[in-house]
DNA sequence: TTGCGATCCCTTTTT
DNA sequence: GGGATCGCAA
């Protein structure tokens, strides 16, 4: 469609300049390329943000009808600003009411796919009550799978099991199709394992993460009625963070905007950011060709390059470009910021964790009464400008005790952390039967929680049962009574259950003068009738210890949980609820719609979803999770080979470089302030280890940091500096002409000589006799040894105890 | 059938 | 260090 400009009003100047204020050349540009395929590389820090937002706004003064735009985000949280800005430029520019914004489709892929999935259900093979199970439920549901094809589960981990599901799901290849290219063994076995899991998946009304992809894209492609509706309603597509898409989300975006021919005359209406340097999602599938090919895919694609930062000042952002500058599998695009000056990085050897913790905190402690003297004076930062980054969230835990220890308040993003307790994660499970009678992984989890005389011997003859008809387990709970073996106790306990569930049912019709039609009502009575809360009041009576009247406050917490959703649920933006397909009227009832919106909302939260910039707290959060927000002040932890880099990237190249990503991702975080520690040793699953500084330590631009090893200080310990070398003889870090510090191999001429030139003869203690073929400096410099036995290997030559055995000193 | 304690095992990031 | 599982006692 051709847009058109609205009926100039006669009070208001024309809002689209205003709309373009204060963007550079290039943002206005990718504001104003309404139509075809547009593909913004958006450096970090350049405002992509405020380009999605503002084109939005410019596409509704354009005439383009709210509802017919589409922009998808990363989490819920992102969703949830963007709506609120384009909002606040719809109503303040453009003086169109707020309801304008509501009929605008703000969402996450996983969220839209799981609208998609309920309004389409048939179509897609599903029963438009499913439930979503998250990797836990997963787990339980592979095990059983396992288990139940006479596999060990000790030789068929679930998780591994599940990771390869989950590559073939993100491949786009069903049970089937794998089945069809499983050769060997172990894909056979991993084909039986993804065939009958998905079988029980099926039975049990339940998908997974990837399903809600792979099966939106799949209906997407081949069901032309589903797919001609969806471009009947959305003809203006945005994606952000476009690098951190697979393969399913790519067809998803593809079906949705139309093929490069058939749509306008421009092409399909799809706009896509991001930034290969940002790229940190490899391991979940992400395919980050997807933005690499996106000009092949749709040859008439305007791309446009953002490349000055905003956000960050001169030092933060130099470090930041001359650490990615070590990706070799990477185009180089220049970072640049117009505001110069600004403080230096720190950079802190620390003792041990809560050396490194206690640090931070002192440090935040500086940044927030602020300095009123001097050159450098500035007011402090509030405590929710401030921020702990780091790759782990096994690291946050001594972070966490010193801040509070310190007084200094906190928040940790972990948005999934209050559904995953055990009272939240079975009230939510007797709400999921509720909803879904067939979910056999929740039902299984509170059949005899709290215990009502269910056993293990009775559930295994139901569950057999089941298995053997295939139907659900609440199906042979209600045949208990015909199923030989079940004593008269159990058959008691199975008809009380069966009436416990079907009064919270109304026996499945959600209506009735039982029921009062309120969410929040129900999930208290769940609570209540269940036994959970007299369950929980009785152990914190029997006084075990504190956390079980936490529970009960938790499960207090989800009541007001629910009663919030219900106060912001609009059921006329409830897919489930939309004009029923053709001839079948709508037959939902309200309280299950509800119910299910609600459910679906649980399951989808993201980590990220519960930073708040209200609150007047620390943040602490992992590095994936930081992806997209800015902090004034950013300390990231944990600085080490084998934290950051991550051990499980250490021997892939590709790996190792989403692992420098991750650090970029970090300290483009950073707005003022940067804060980067290693500790010399760390506490790892209870010991004591010592570390190797991060080989990215070494790639900081070393003009623009302030290097300084505290771990000697306050301690008996002899100081060995960063490296365990005295500072001036580790300058084997060259620079190249801007100052950038590039790790090299090839010791030939750069200094690399020192003790082990290239090509001498050393012996290892373990390793046995080898040469050395590569000499990599930088603040722990490594030796690449070539050994007579063993192979190739790269060791750090501080803690190497190589022998030189050719002449040498 | 349940509940508790010892032991074993594993260790990333997340929608 | 901590979660899951297994084995044993009540």
């Amino acid at each position: 469609m051709e847009p058109e400009l609205p009926p100039a009003s006669e009070e208001r100047p024309d809002p689209v300049p205003m709309l373009l204020d204060g963007l550079t050349e290039s943002q206005a540009k990718a504001v104003q390329a309404t139509e075809g395929p547009v593909l913004v590389l958006a450096a970090a820090g350049s405002g992509k943000t405020r380009v999605i937002t503002r084109r939005i706004a410019f596409l509704v003064a354009c005439g383009v009808p709210p509802w017919s735009i589409m922009a998808l985000t990363f989490t819920n949280k992102a969703a949830g600003e963007m709506r609120e800005r384009v909002m606040k430029l719809t109503s303040d520019i453009l003086g169109l009411p707020e309801s304008t914004a509501r009929g605008l489709t703000v969402t996450t892929f996983h969220s839209l796919c799981a609208r998609l999935l309920r309004r389409f259900a048939e179509p897609a093979g599903l029963k438009p009550d499913f439930t979503i199970y998250d990797s836990s439920d997963q787990v339980s549901l592979v095990k059983k799978t396992i288990e139940s094809l006479q596999l060990s589960t000790s030789n068929w981990p679930a998780r591994s099991v599940l990771g390869a599901i989950s590559a073939a799901k993100n491949q786009l290849l069903d049970a089937e199709a794998f089945a069809a290219r499983s050769q060997d063994f172990y894909s056979k076995t991993i084909s039986k394992i993804y065939t009958s899991y998905d079988k029980a998946m099926r039975t049990a009304g339940a998908v997974d993460f990837d399903d809600l992809l792979v099966l939106t894209a799949k209906t997407l492609k081949n069901d032309a009625s589903v797919r001609d509706e969806c471009r009947r309603r959305w003809k203006y597509l945005l994606i952000d963070e476009y690098q951190d898409t697979n393969h399913a989300q790519f067809v998803i975006a593809s079906m949705l905007a139309g093929d490069d021919t058939s749509s306008g005359p421009a092409g399909p209406n799809i706009f896509v950011v991001g930034d290969p340097d940002q790229a940190i999602y490899g391991w979940r599938g992400a395919d980050i060709t997807n933005i690499l090919e996106f000009e092949d895919h749709y040859p008439r694609a305007k791309v446009i390059t953002l490349g000055e930062n905003f956000r960050s000042t001169e030092p933060i952002l130099a470090i930041a470009d001359g650490l990615i500058r070590n990706n070799q599998l990477r185009k180089h695009k220049d970072l640049y910021t117009s505001t110069p000056g600004g403080d230096k990085v720190e950079v802190t050897l620390t003792r041990d964790e809560h050396h490194e913790a206690s640090l931070i905190a002192d440090w935040f402690k500086k940044l927030h009464d602020g300095d009123f003297a001097g050159p450098k004076a500035h007011r402090g930062l509030a405590w929710r400008e401030m921020a702990v980054l780091y790759r782990t969230n096994a690291l946050s835990r001594v972070i966490e005790d010193t801040l509070r220890a310190s007084g200094i308040p906190y928040m940790i993003a972990r948005g999934t952390a209050f559904y995953e307790r055990e009272e939240v994660r079975n009230a939510l499970a007797y709400l999921r039967v509720v909803a879904n009678a067939a979910d056999s992984v929740s039902l299984g989890r509170i059949i005899n929680v709290p215990t009502r005389g269910l056993g293990a011997t009775t559930i295994g003859k139901l569950e057999e049962t089941a298995d053997m008809q295939g139907i659900p387990l609440m199906q042979a709970v209600r045949m208990a009574p015909q199923i030989p073996g079940v004593n008269a106790r159990a058959l008691a306990a199975c008809a009380r259950f069966i009436e416990l569930i079907d009064n919270w049912t109304g026996n499945g019709s959600f209506m009735g003068s039982e029921l009062s039609g309120s969410l929040a009502d129900l999930v208290e009575r769940v609570i209540r009738e269940s036994g959970l809360e007299a369950m929980y009041r009785a152990q914190a009576a029997a006084g075990k210890n504190e956390s079980d009247l936490e529970r009960l406050d938790n499960l207090a917490e989800l009541v007001s949980s629910a009663r919030d959703f219900e106060l912001e649920y609009q059921p006329d933006s409830d897919p489930a609820l939309d004009a029923p397909i053709a001839d079948r009227p709508q037959t939902v009832p309200p309280l299950l719609a509800m119910l299910r919106a609600y459910l679906e909302s649980v399951s989808l939260v993201a980590d990220a979803d519960t930073v708040d910039p209200e609150q007047g707290a620390v943040t602490m959060l992992t590095l994936h999770a930081a992806k997209g927000l800015e902090f004034p002040a950013v300390a990231i932890i944990g600085l080490e080979e084998g934290m950051l880099p991550h051990v499980r990237a250490l021997q892939s190249e590709r790996e190792m470089e989403e692992e420098r990503r991750l650090c970029f991702v970090g300290i483009t975080r950073a707005m003022r302030h940067l804060h980067m520690s290693t500790a010399k040793y760390r506490t790892i699953r209870g010991l004591s280890e010592r570390t190797i500084p991060s080989r990215f330590v070494s790639e900081l631009n070393q003009k623009h940091c302030i290097f300084s090893d505290q771990s000697a200080i306050d301690s008996g310990l002899a100081g060995t500096g960063w490296d365990g070398e005295p500072r001036t003889e580790r300058h084997i870090v060259e620079e190249d002409e801007s100052g950038n510090s590039i790790s090299r191999g090839g010791g030939g001429g750069g200094g690399g000589g020192g003790k082990y030139p290239v090509g001498c003869l050393v012996r290892h203690p373990q390793f046995g006799v080898g040469r050395v073929r590569q000499i990599a400096g930088g603040l722990n410099a490594r030796a690449t040894v070539e050994f007579k036995t063993v192979g190739t290997k790269t060791l750090v030559l501080e803690y190497a105890r190589l022998q030189r055995l050719d002449g040498g000193e």
